[in-house]
DNA sequence: GATGAATGAGCGTTCATTCAT
DNA sequence: GATGAATGAACGCTCATTCAT
């Protein structure tokens, strides 16, 4: 499904075993993560984020292999951190009548992209082809998880569920982000969250009149 | 509308109108989209650009005044061809019944993103979050292009056509973009494209009993 | 006779006498001795050297002041067991008749600089000039020792054993230093050893006839 | 005969067209060479070598792809030089008794040495093993150069001139390199070369008795 | 004593940019 | 105009060494 030749495995150095190290890494993921939100992946050296994080550039590679995998670690915490906003806001939704339940996943994919939206963009644009793939696994499994929900509403009777739920979390994803790099601010706009939800039941209901 | 500080004055160094100079910054243009296109942005270095371009180091810096007026020239060009690929599958239109223009629409906007697909991405990671002004005003454009289109047809009868051809449009960019990252092969996957004639149907359906 | 300025006095930090120091100070020079002859001297870190050792970088430096003192007492170490060797090999020589005696040398030459051939290359390549004294210091023992026996030997009755002795033993570890490097296995072959004699030899005769 | 994989295919960068840049590759390498030979291989940085030839850091890596380019084209050069100063001392060698040709072949492998004997030191202490293949392919030369002497004489009747001559040139040579390291002054001392010949004769005749 | 997290000088290298020719 | 040799700030990264625990 998703792609392509993996060479590096993940590569951490150390997992520190003081709690000490463990502050130090949170440190540092975090002035890195600042860092290329505000000011952007060329802006994000490992000096920078060691003079950021008060520590030395020798401690930054006691922790991380390289830069690479200093990037990989915040993408990875950044997608576990939308992950938790997202399933925090999609409970319970499976019960709910169709149109609160679009309701709630708009506001939840909204809010999935509101957890750090600068720094989510900055990743996109910093990730080497070749290693965007935590981010894409968590595209992906979200494309899954909106297609099983699908699947499992005899309501909806959608011949391609899959499909839909494809185009519909794609479509949304890059709605948003879009939005968000252009006029952040609009995101908070009801009438924005409402053309979504059009969108979505819009595009459902076609979806079931397609052969 | 857009956004943010803008440090840089566009620059170019001298607009050649000998067709000498016009041959040169041809080449030079040319030359860097190729290596952006093929090794991304990190590989596209000037002097590398330079040398594949033919000429010296010098002559680039000749007709560019740094680096970053030269990306943003390939910018320049890039949306001007999209524009054209687009206009060129939009042609009479306005015309067309509704599910005939719409797939002409997917049509073009799918075309317009295959002029140079890994181009655009390459553009989209390389640029600077103030220099994707180009880009960002060609969608802005053809927002508004969609827009006036939907504003025309009465039959649709839309409440807030703009914010509707803001919906489907970044929808469909971010869609295509995506797949174009994961999946390239699939854009040509005609289940792909009646899943998103489906979606402007739907949503403009849904959209016109909106209040 | 030797060289050249000292900077550095040697300097080990405890003489540990009880078994628990010395078993640590063991490891830590027989994990480098093993680094320094598999992977040579820009491998043989110190944290790498603890690594292997099992003891923490800190131990290391319990021990011994700085990377040099180590890299020192690995060379006292192997000249010892070089020494060793030799010294076995040697034993009655004086009262064998020259070409057994001749060919006893050569053997026990060979034989000490068998023991530890990559570990021996390496400490010549990174020991810098000024600390290569203690393998000096071994070669220098070897020229004299076999000075004393060739001026015992009356039947040789050389005008200047000790020179003949230095260009016998310098020339000898010289062949054999470079056939270890370039063609180690050759070092078996029956035809140098007895190439070897026939240099010893004739050198002796020739000597004698010398004024 | 001599060794090994290779990787890295010799990698220069630019052999400058213009005369300035022969004029700066010259400067680089005598600097690299003069830093080399008087405070060893670990002295030579790249830029303490770029500092010393007077220019940037940059310009040198114009011309050598990496410090290992560097200083295997100083190696180059070395045995370039030292080849020359054997050449010439050594020409009609062949039509000469045997005494004297011995004498002079000592005479120039001494000769060859004395071009640059810190930096020849240097250079088999900076090379890893695997780089050294110049050093060594000049080495192989000289023994076979002397093989063909040695088996062109009918004089000496030996029964393996190759065997001899690898002997004898690594002798010499290693006796050499030891003097110069430890005792460099010696090797003005004319009794020291008398012993050197005392050694090829020596060995030259005990050799042919040899079965 | 032993540990290992932390340090930071310094390394090799790149690349946008300048300017004498 | 065109050239390309030269520049040097800045990058990613290593490793000998220290010191609080």
């Amino acid at each position: 499904m998703a792609t392509s030749a993996r060479k590096k495995p993940v590569k951490r150095r150390r997992n520190p075993i003081q709690s000490r190290g463990q502050a130090t890494v949170d440190a540092i993921v975090e002035a890195a993560a600042q860092i290329l939100a505000r000011k952007g992946p060329t802006a994000a050296t490992t000096n920078a984020v060691a003079a950021r994080a008060g520590v030395s550039i020798g401690t930054l590679y006691q922790y991380f292999a390289d830069r690479d995998a200093l990037l990989q670690e915040i993408g990875r915490r950044h997608v576990a951190e939308m992950q938790a906003v997202l399933a925090g806001a999609l409970g319970g939704i499976d019960g709910l009548p169709l149109p609160e339940a679009v309701e709630r996943l708009v506001a939840a994919i909204v809010a999935s992209h509101r957890v750090a939206p600068r720094l989510h963009q900055a990743l996109h644009q910093s990730l080497a082809r070749d290693h965007l793939d935590t981010i894409d696994a968590f595209e992906v499994a979200v494309e899954a998880m909106v297609s099983r929900a699908l699947a499992g509403r005899d309501e909806l009777d959608l011949p391609a569920p899959e499909l839909t739920a494809t185009v519909l979390v794609r479509g949304l994803g890059g709605l948003i982000r879009t939005t968000l790099r252009r006029e952040p601010e609009r995101l908070d706009d009801p009438a924005l969250a409402r053309a979504m939800r059009a969108m979505i039941l819009g595009t459902l209901g076609e979806s079931r009149r397609d052969a």
